[in-house]
DNA sequence: ATGAAAGCGCTAACAT
DNA sequence: ATGTTAGCGCTTTCAT
């Protein structure tokens, strides 16, 4: 039988009230000599309060949940660690759900945290929630959106933190001009994402204010991971376009792209600059290291729960969108001057 | 004002234990009307019954603690998602725990889950547990260990889920002998940890097994990451140690060995063959692609947690240590015949 | 086939 | 400075 707050009461001579007191210290009325015997005792015997009878009545759980596509996915793990640490520095912990892109998980989950009475949620919504409407109604617990923005009105979600994926992609594609590569493909990611799109202009941008034109030609359009980058450089080479650098959706493109570059028989930067987008832990593993533009993807998770934390106390927000900056992180894949 | 149970038997007409047993399909003795009448107002009216109250009266929260170093380390989330997996299927929820291979946030997080009530826990350790006594007394919550096993005597460890490190070692140094390599450096990761020295009994039983002779000046220690390989391989070069082949206590260190030796102008495996240990997904982004053991990591995440869930369950087992097999991933950084 | 009553372990007015 | 009472939203015996 574990030990209770009526057990500590009783063995110190007073009420639970007062016990109650002293553990969420509120204790101002209380005598030194009973909070000391009360404290003691818990020492002593090892107690500590159920945190299940007490959310009961106050309505707090002090969980969070974070629901994310895949924690396999490299770019989530920093993220969830922001997350956790901001959480848990601010003595909340974290509920992690893994949704394979799929919506009904994504609304199963949404559900069970709320049974579960979490106090928020952090969400990396499914790129495919756009497509339909939102199935959970009466749905009260407030959710700040990260990485990803969905269209969908849900009054529910209280904030958004995200990088600025038009001047990332902006940068990446500068830097790549400034270096002297004349004409650049960009392997995108799927086009009904809305951080490809942005990254889209972000590319167009670049290319219109250095003069040079954009070819639908130059746009492949797939998945993000690292056998399309690998298809789309081959495909490309093969077909004849001509190109002398690769701005990439993402990093695991941008690998895939390198390798399939380095099969064929050019070499990167050389003969063909690459750079990327997230700034993955594998990027500088892979050679020639990859130049790539650094999404804060920590930070993203971080401020996130920074966000949630200022709606739960019920501050105003100065605003409930937080656009994070990106920084192009110059290595190896990019030719130099 | 969220719903409640005894709304719902207000609007249906009933007591609440008529509604509960309704939830909880313990209706045999409800008859199909009423059942009806409750189903449909739960539904109307959106109602999910709290977590929290039922919690506090079962003493089942439904949720498993989980607690590893590090979830940006890479072997992690692979472990994660096997556990998020099984519970999930089992209608268990996953609080996520990040240690830094701290003991002192080890026995914090113990503590925490335990007031948090979960169900149980499964840890992946700190590799200095063993350094002192654990600190925590009167626990209860079940333990299953994963990856990772520690020597402290505690009774609320009630399972063990490793990988065979000494045949998983065994096989990537006979791999490497088969293949015609001669000499063969073991760049190996702290031998305060357990699964280091498993792996370096295997890499002498391999040696002796063929013939070959075990000599101390070609077993580095060091720290399982990429900076400790790169520094080891060139240091081995350097120093003019003869050899032909690198064992490396995990795939981080063989990248960084990869990474240094081609810097100094050796080309793997041409010269020198490489073998890494665990098979993270960057092993296969790199070049060579690396030839590795394969630590079945999904796996004992789920193994674990199904463990655990006989273990809740009160069946007995045959085997309170399940000890997973390692396969030899056959790529490119060992010379082949 | 259904309900009354008690209680899970705690907190929060409100007394005293 | 401390205690009484009520109640959070459920489940569970035991009646009826």
């Amino acid at each position: 039988m574990k030990i209770t707050i009526k057990d500590i009461a009783r063995l110190a001579g007073v009420s639970t009230t007062t016990v109650s007191k002293v553990i969420n210290n509120k204790d101002e009325s209380i005598s030194q000599a009973t909070r000391d015997r009360i404290t003691s005792l818990m020492k002593e015997y090892d107690y500590t309060p159920s945190t299940v009878a007490r959310s009961l009545v106050t309505k707090k759980t002090n969980t969070i949940g974070l629901i994310i596509p895949d924690i396999r996915n490299p770019f989530f793990p920093e993220l969830a660690r922001g997350v956790e640490d901001r959480a848990n520095s601010a003595g909340y912990n974290i509920i992690f759900c893994n949704t394979d892109n799929k919506i009904e998980k994504e609304d199963e989950y949404l559900k069970i945290l709320a049974e579960k009475m979490v106090d928020g949620i952090i969400m990396a919504a499914s790129s495919k929630r756009d497509e339909r409407l939102a199935t959970v109604k009466g749905y009260s617990v407030p959710v700040v959106l990260v990485d990803r923005d969905i269209d969908v009105e849900m009054d529910y979600v209280k904030g958004r933190v995200f990088t600025d994926n038009f001047k990332g992609a902006r940068i990446a594609v500068e830097h790549m001009i400034n270096q002297g590569v004349k004409k650049i493909l960009f392997i995108s990611g799927p086009l009904t994402n809305k951080a490809s799109i942005e990254r889209l202009e972000g590319y167009k941008y670049a290319l219109k204010e250095n003069g040079l034109e954009y070819d639908e030609g130059y746009l492949l359009e797939g998945e993000f991971n690292e056998d399309w980058g690998w298809e789309a450089a081959r495909a490309a080479v093969e077909t004849g376009i001509e190109f002398d650098g690769i701005f990439c959706g993402n990093d695991l493109i941008a690998i895939g792209a390198v390798k399939s570059l380095k099969e064929i028989g050019l070499s990167v930067p050389e003969d063909i600059s690459v750079i990327g987008f997230d700034d993955i832990y594998v990027s500088r593993l892979i050679e020639p290291e990859l130049t790539t533009v650094r999404q804060p993807k920590y930070e993203m998770g971080f401020e996130a729960v920074e966000m949630l934390l200022r709606i739960l106390e019920g501050k105003r927000l100065k605003d409930a969108r937080l656009i994070l900056q990106p920084d192009l992180i110059i290595r190896d894949s990019v030719r130099k001057g």
